[in-house]
DNA sequence: CTGAAAGCGCTTACAG
DNA sequence: CTGAAAGCGCTTACAG
């Protein structure tokens, strides 16, 4: 990290032929005899020259567009987009341009935004709303020489380049170690989750299901599904859920909306009694948290989530770098009340 | 994120002046008539103009080169050298250098190491081993017009420009609120610290005591002090610290060799038993949790701790920008078994 | 107070 | 197969 700048003039110098031909030998451009490309390398190696992406881009007059799209709650499509413009101001003087694409709730209408600023696109991160119907539309823009790359939900069965997100079933399985460590035993466990049959939702109860497994005297409850909209109905589903079920010691909620349990155990005054662990931070979990209605969140960097695939992106397109993995899992933090303040407005300095 | 590209000769164009007048607005470099000056920046923001700032440093030859002293051992050194080592290949094209320096334990050796490469060096990042010592040459460094930051450890009586590092007080505050959710109660919980009588210990300590104070059926002992250099004589005072204090339901370890207390809770019998609390991850620890001999550490980002320095340092030193904050915390981080897998040999990929 | 010239380290036509 | 020329967006002397 210390040596004094080589540049490929120097190179060139050195070894007495043009800079236009050290060039070619670095970038592998061809038509240069073996033995002028072997001296280079040579040379290359000798005095550690690493080439200037900064003079690079510039000469190139680099130019990569990326659309990202998504549909998300607010207060996580702000996290998100807090990542984006991170890996923007990192890469915007290289020449990175970003489209943000905050698309409506449906697959089409999250494809037709997409295929209107097709043209200017040189590659796209989309977080698939439903992976199903979403494949074949993004194996047909791969076709059509358009690295895609997925967030937050992946699409492993189509031409994705690659997967940045959550791991769905460790998320669940942490979720289920908490529970243990935090829940008087014996007892029962519930779990509260979305009617939409959601896979990745099926995933994080596979990994409940498994940690609590070890556990002789936890028990698990079938899972209780509730409508995300009509919020006052699965409040009273949720109560009743509750009363029905007196040795119940914790509640895993895996979906949205975790308030809605959180209500329902204030309203049954099981508040400290019942342990809640939910997913994610917006402002009502904070409270939640200080309320000790909630023990505790998991979250999933979501700022991580919007800068990576950006800057895996452009490395991909304007550098012609392969993304080392093609699924890279975001962490799984646990949130309590002494660690809150690092992910509740949480500003990332740089 | 989306604009086509405006360039200070676009401005100089449009206005019918040269760009080097356009140029010394932007800089502020003065010579330049009021009303020049006036119309030049009206037209920026009209364009919504953003300096490139790979041209700009490689127009200016920037070169800055920043130290790096620390001292820590192997496992946590490797996780703030990786975090350095990212800062350097995101600045080296604008011009950074980077020289390490792996400090011998003693304040004095620091001190003559970092005065050895003194005059080369453009900005300074310290971990002090002993902050008392070094606050005086830290300033002596300040005011010969070194800009140095400290982190992992502050010296905040110093002229520093910042720290970056973790809060040790909410540290201590974080695993006295996983030891109140881990132990069952009533009980009594022993501190396991070091005989060295350092600052930030203490802090760790004082916060511990603070969550520790409103949990009425869980007493905290008198803490135990040891010596992290003759390892089988502290395990010794630990095994007996635990049979003297059979009323024990957990174990906060805030100091290095988390392993100690780790031995001594499974030669006594009582894994699982009496739940143990420490600090950073390593392979050591990583067993441990694994065997359920610890059952969390709190983590705080060694990676980002060599990160931020060298970026904020840079950005001073070489684009004139002053830190947002003198005091930079990072995140305290709960690592238990089912997200061990995100700090254990994590290898971040940007 | 203002601007023309040269250069940072690279690439892209173009000419041999 | 090899190289001279012009340019990316900026800064740094230098000349007016």
């Amino acid at each position: 990290m210390n040596q004094t700048r080589v540049t490929a003039a120097d190179i060139a110098k050195k070894l007495n032929i043009s800079r236009i031909t050290v060039d070619r030998v670095l970038n592998n451009r061809g038509l240069v005899s073996e033995e002028t490309k072997r001296r280079v390398l040579e040379m290359v190696k000798e005095l550690g020259y690493q080439p200037n992406r900064a003079a690079k881009h510039l000469a190139k007059k680099t130019k990569c567009c990326i659309g990202v799209s998504y549909i998300f709650p607010d207060w996580f499509r702000v996290q998100i987009e807090q990542g984006i413009q991170r890996a923007f101001s990192e890469l915007k003087d290289f020449g990175a341009e970003i489209i943000l694409l905050n698309a409506p709730h449906s697959a089409e209408g999250q494809m037709e935004q997409i295929k209107e600023v097709l043209p200017k696109l040189d590659a796209l991160a989309i977080d698939p709303w439903l992976p199903a119907p979403l494949s074949g539309f993004i194996d047909e823009l791969v076709d059509g020489g358009l690295p895609v790359a997925t967030f937050n939900i992946d699409v492993p069965t189509s031409k994705r380049l690659f997967y940045v997100g959550c791991n769905y079933i460790q998320s669940g399985r942490l979720c289920g170690e908490l529970i243990t460590k935090f829940s008087s035993s014996p007892g029962k466990v519930g779990i509260i989750t979305t009617n939409d049959n959601l896979t990745h939702l099926e995933q994080r109860i596979m990994g409940f299901r498994e940690v609590l497994s070890d556990v002789s005297d936890l028990k698990i409850i079938e899972p209780l599904k509730i409508s995300e909209t009509d919020e006052r109905e699965s409040i009273d589903l949720i109560k009743r859920f509750i009363t029905e079920n007196p040795e119940l010691v914790a509640l895993y909620h895996d979906c949205s909306n975790l308030f809605l349990s959180g209500v329902a155990i204030k309203e049954t005054a099981n508040v400290g009694k019942i342990k809640l662990i939910g997913m994610d931070m917006n402002d009502m979990h904070y409270q939640l948290i200080q309320e000790n209605v909630v023990q505790a969140v998991v979250c999933q960097e979501p700022y991580f989530q919007g800068y990576l695939p950006i800057k895996l992106l452009f490395n991909y397109v304007a550098e012609g770098e392969w993304p080392e993995k093609t699924e890279v899992s975001t962490r799984l933090e646990v949130v309590i009340r002494e660690n809150i303040q690092y992910y509740h407005n949480y500003q990332p300095m740089m």
